[in-house]
DNA sequence: TCGATTGTCTAGCGCTGCTAGGATCGAATC
DNA sequence: GATTCGATCCTAGCAGCGCTAGACAATCGA
């Protein structure tokens, strides 16, 4: 038997590999530079190895995310843990999604932009996906207001977070005024 | 003179015959589908013909988001002409621009999520981008309310909303939620 | 009518994601 | 210890991509 768990152990390894790899050149070059041939080569293996592992680069893409997911639903968490007042939280909240979109541009393409083939908003959407979002609602539950669903709350607050991150990413807003606009928007929105 | 002029004549038509062409196939089958191959067979010539016209694909991508961003442009003004009040005008700025994404989201792709080699919030920003951004500014700057900067205002608004119609479409936000997503959105936004 | 210019096409380069089929290697069996 | 057999991996190749060089034909000015 422990011949087979070492085959396995190996392989497992070699997926792990495979996802870390996909992500260090994704955030050094970009996705676009993700290409299966360099990435093989990375690993040092064949092309198609990578087959045996993921259905396509699609799948890759959707293990960063996963990846991805987990971490941001930490570092969420860590950021609004340092406080009890709801609007602080909140705060805290806003800056560190700003933070880990803007430090890790690939991976959130991976969870947010491209396709992954994964599932959202469903029964059927991985854990790392619901717990990321459930780590956003413990926060912005809170502001959400009397009479106002914490989960579409949760939602709006996010969508306006989502939409500075990529405009700014993607240089259709003016990078140095994020401060300002987080502040706006944490005004505005959490309730009074 | 009649001749090269009847000539630059068809040039600037088949000019407008790609674009069409480009943004109609992206609508229809997504911007992968806009292929340098299949686009040139829909126009019915070559493939280097293309390259007479434009530098490249992105600058294709370019063409129809310039189009579509003085579209967008008319639509906003369309729908908050119709009252004074501002806080109805933003909820009808609202409701038209996530339906301008929602019903061309080939070219609300091109103007914001694909790379057309466009400069965006900067000085040399093609007028219609520029434009567009204005159109926002019109009726939402009403709305910042005393002390905020209506341009910083603008962008935050914006954002949410870009937010939203790119979460919606790319089903990490569930559809049917969307009219109470706006109306919270505008509740507290807008200053009182 | 002739040479130059302009416009368009064919053919091809290096790249992409992905896969079929053969070689190799190690474990299990005799 | 030799042999079979299955798992594993690689080489080679497909169709398609964006883009371009060079040949060719049509049109223009002299």
């Amino acid at each position: 038997m422990s011949v087979q768990e070492r085959k396995q152990r190996e392989r497992a390894e070699r997926e792990r590999l495979i996802v870390a790899t996909a992500r260090e050149l994704a955030e050094q070059q970009g996705w676009d530079a993700v290409t299966t041939r360099r990435l093989a080569e990375r690993i040092e293996y064949s092309q198609p190895v990578l087959y045996s592992h993921f259905r396509g680069k699609r799948e890759i893409i959707g293990a960063v995310a996963l990846q991805g997911a987990t971490e941001m639903a930490a570092a969420v968490r860590a950021a609004t843990r340092t406080t009890d007042d709801p609007r602080t939280r909140v705060t805290a909240l806003a800056h560190s999604y700003l933070d880990f979109a803007a430090r890790n541009p690939a991976v959130y393409d991976a969870l947010f932009q491209l396709d992954g083939g994964l599932a959202f908003a469903q029964e059927e959407t991985p854990e790392p996906l619901k717990d990321a979002f459930a780590a956003l609602l413990e926060t912005l539950g809170e502001a959400a207001g009397d009479g106002v669903d914490p989960g579409l709350f949760t939602e709006v607050f996010w969508a306006a977070l989502h939409g500075q991150a990529t405009l700014t990413r993607a240089r259709r807003l003016p990078p140095q005024d994020t401060e300002r606009r987080v502040q706006l928007l944490v005004d505005r929105l959490v309730a009074l």
